[in-house]
DNA sequence: CACCAGGCCGTGC
DNA sequence: GCACGGCATGGT
């Protein structure tokens, strides 16, 4: 019903997902599944098999969002301020690389570097619009392949990303905390990455990651405070503190 | 010139 | 176990 409150730019450009671009007019492109998706509501998922998974739309985020909205004042402003947040169900490989460069990074940044990586080793299906590339297109990068395209000190990090991928298949079995120290024997990946991939690719939403800006939040407004005084919404009221945050300070 | 960005690694204690 | 410096790059 208030499906208008969605924030579709703070979902799809707003840090959780590096796919995403506004071509103007309220209109949001992404290459995904092998071609491309352009849409400018939730409400048009719905009909897409795909879309309806990746938007995770057999969750009730309103009902969420109530509840968030119910913990305390702060969260009840951030969910206004913010509106409908949802949790994205992206592709476990795309999002590894994705967080691996997140650190020590923002997020424009972090997009470009996105976006060369597919411009580069990934596939042309549309004029000028290039799939994320996946491990295997990525097998025989070097270390000094990817320096070359910018991305820095996390190089190596990438090039054993690439050779661990397979690791990617054992996370759903496993629950939160093996599951991140799993993804934690990949060079580059910590806790906060790990927090990010369990949340935004298999939709654990228990995780609670604390990069810069959540720190600070926690430190001013929740002192001795953990995720677990979030529950059973840990990842969602994480997503508004954050997005709140950095509408406020950012 | 500084300092920062959805952190993590290696080292030292 | 925890604290600390270093780290590529580009923006402010």
């Amino acid at each position: 019903m208030d499906s208008v409150m969605e924030n579709l730019r703070e979902i799809l450009l707003g840090g959780q997902s590096f796919s995403w671009r506004e071509e103007g007019s309220g209109v949001f492109s992404a290459v995904l599944n092998g071609r491309v998706y352009r849409i400018s509501s939730i409400e048009e998922c719905r009909n897409d098999p795909f879309l309806y998974d990746y938007f995770d739309m057999s969750y009730d985020y309103d009902k969420a969002k109530k509840d968030i909205a119910a913990l305390d004042p702060l969260l009840k402003e951030a969910t206004e301020k913010v509106g409908t947040l949802r949790l994205l169900k992206q592709d476990p490989f795309v999002t590894l690389i994705s967080f691996i460069l997140s650190q020590n990074n923002n997020i424009k940044r972090i997009k470009g570097l996105y976006d060369r990586l597919s411009q580069k080793y990934g596939k042309e299906v549309e004029e000028g619009y290039y799939s994320f590339p996946t491990a295997d297109e990525l097998k025989d990068v070097s270390q000094e392949d990817f320096r070359a395209l910018g991305m820095g000190f996390r190089a190596p990090f990438l090039v054993d990303a690439v050779k661990k991928a397979g690791i990617l298949d054992e996370v759903w079995n496993l629950g939160f905390d093996d599951a991140a120290k799993l993804l934690m024997t990949i060079k580059g990946v910590g806790p906060k990455v790990a927090s990010c991939i369990l949340i935004f690719a298999y939709q654990r939403k228990d995780g609670f990651p604390m990069d810069v800006w959540m720190k600070r939040v926690m430190a001013k407004y929740y002192p001795g405070k953990d995720k677990s005084y979030f529950a059973p919404y840990e990842a969602l009221s994480q997503q508004y503190l954050f997005s709140w945050i950095r509408e406020i300070e950012g």
